[in-house]
DNA sequence: GCCAACGTTGGC
DNA sequence: GCCAACGTTGGC
């Protein structure tokens, strides 16, 4: 199984939101970025990720699952290549991470959120995963 | 194929 | 609101 990160701004798309969605979950689009998308790509279905808060909160809020391998993304402009996921709502973090907080950790210095603040769709190794569940009062 | 200009993202 | 980082565009 492999692991993520999903960047969303909760103006736009919300942990709320995605939460309200329930156990079916929906459609994650909007990607359009080759890097990310080869992310996207990579993804399979029982993946998990965290569900960040670009721009306002700045903090991983949530845990989210792959529940549909990748697909072209139907919001993509006709014959653009650009592809999409479904993701479900697996809970929330018992205590949101800050971005800050990331940064603090000297064991996270290497994760893609630090090193590649832009990038929307990353990949997280395990140990990452370990640490920010942790961090987020799982375990 | 290079690179300057420009647009966007996202932290601060 | 500013600006750094980074991606894309377009002239040459």
């Amino acid at each position: 199984m492999n692991y993520w990160l999903l960047k969303s701004e909760p103006s736009a798309w919300s942990w709320a939101m995605q939460e309200k969605e329930g156990a079916k979950g929906t459609v994650w689009t909007g990607v359009r970025n080759h890097l990310a998308k080869k992310n996207l790509m990579a993804m399979k279905a029982g993946d998990k990720g965290f569900f960040y808060h670009s721009n306002e909160g700045k903090d991983i809020v949530g845990i989210v699952e792959v529940v549909r391998a990748p697909y072209p993304d139907p919001t993509a402009a006709k014959g653009e290549p650009w592809a999409a996921v479904d993701v479900r709502a697996i809970m929330a973090m018992p205590k949101p991470v800050p971005l800050a907080a990331i940064r603090a950790e000297p064991k996270l210095a290497r994760m893609a959120l630090v090193t590649s603040a832009r990038l929307s769709v990353q990949p997280v190794t395990k140990v990452e995963w370990q640490i920010v569940c942790r961090m987020g009062g799982i375990n």
